[in-house]
DNA sequence: ATGCTAAACGGACTGTGGTCCGTTTAATAT
DNA sequence: ATATTAAACGGACCACAGTCCGTTTAGCAT
């Protein structure tokens, strides 16, 4: 798992050429890619990345990210298509590697274990990624509803909706999917851990909980 | 039910006198208001919903609300606080009447009904509402993670515990009706309706189901 | 080397939400 | 009537995301 390319996670619409196929990682991308294109991505991605730590996500603008990486606004939204598609590109390797865990690597989590199991722990490493790079992911939250249409969302709700059938759910998979992914939505779980002080083994065994009841009732 | 003042349904932080207690209507509001301010937060009332109506709630800017109305620009920070609180402030009634239903009203919404048969009721109306309502809903959203602490979110959260309590739910039941109640949040359904072209009846059959097993469940 | 062209560049410009602060005015006291 | 004052006003101003379009340049063909 790791450098594996797997589903293209940038939102589909507006960014230009932005990167070869999809931006799954930060690393040279489609290699038909100027010189000099690839030099201000790497340079535009370094300077994002220090500017991050050190002042925060939110206080990263598009403007100060060109000025520091020595080149023109217009370069970056060129290159990211919009702020939000920007932070997509930062979270872009973590995740892939997620992506590559929980379609391929060991069970629970990858292939292997029942589909409950697999369930549960689906939720579980997910509310530790979001703890991990929550920041990024709600700056990285494309506003209106195409918020669901992003390949990523995309893929893991394929992925429960096929989990949810595996485990023997009959009733409307698909929403049902759609329902137990908002609740892992990063908006919702730094919420509780930020602002209500929440332990992070209390909504894992929430989720679990929850996932359960679902796959397991009426 | 109707002119009943509930719960106030602005969020509390940045807007300064706004409107006396909390602006759950767009009445009078709290009577000690000097008459130009009245006079202006009812002619900025009148050409919002003009705008919107006219255009849609996304073209509605707040300059051309200001002009429109025939105030400064300042005036209409001064009384909304924000783009989300105007939005509020014009869904205060619906949202009002909607708090009557499901904490006054007739079974099974309302008290009298077991509380299972309460919680695919709420679900069924608030589909509903979204429906009718959602853009503004959505145009109200307030960004960040406050979202989920104005007042009106929690007071839905509130019943939705109390609800899960009384059927009898005893697993973290706090969290539970979180991860119900983001499930009925516009950004989500609005997406399955318009994007995905869900009929609602499905969406209700689906949220009565994830009820049931919730409540059922394990 | 030279010329060609599509891609990349950069920064002025626009639209919009939100703030600031000097000015006006409604309500009240005298 | 007049003075007083806290509230309300208004529009210039700021920050920031995102666009436009004239200019530069990498890569290639000759």
């Amino acid at each position: 798992m790791g450098a594996v390319s797997l589903i293209p996670i940038r939102p589909g619409a507006h960014a230009g050429p932005a990167d070869g196929q999809g931006g799954l990682t930060s690393r040279p991308a489609a290699e038909s890619e100027r010189r000099d294109a690839a030099r201000n991505r790497e340079l535009l991605l370094r300077a994002a990345r220090e500017l991050i730590d050190e002042c925060g996500v939110d206080r990263l603008t598009m403007a100060t990210l060109a000025q520091r990486a020595g080149v023109g606004k217009g370069t970056v939204f060129r290159r990211f298509g919009s702020r939000a598609g920007l932070m997509m590109t930062l979270l872009s390797d973590a995740e892939a590697q997620f992506q590559g865990r929980f379609m391929f690597g060991p069970p629970p989590l990858g292939p292997g274990a029942p589909a409950l199991e697999r369930l549960v722990a689906f939720g579980a490493e997910r509310i530790g990624w979001v703890l991990e790079y929550g920041e990024l992911a709600r700056a990285a939250d494309v506003s209106a509803y195409n918020r669901f249409d992003v390949p990523a969302a995309v893929l893991w709700h394929r992925h429960l909706e096929w989990l949810l059938r595996q485990a023997g759910v009959t009733a409307d998979p698909w929403l049902m999917a759609g329902a137990l992914s908002v609740t892992l939505e990063p908006e919702r779980i730094l919420h509780s851990v930020r602002v209500h002080g929440v332990a992070p083994a209390r909504l894992v065994e929430s989720w679990r909980e929850l996932a359960t009841r679902v796959v397991k009732g009426a």
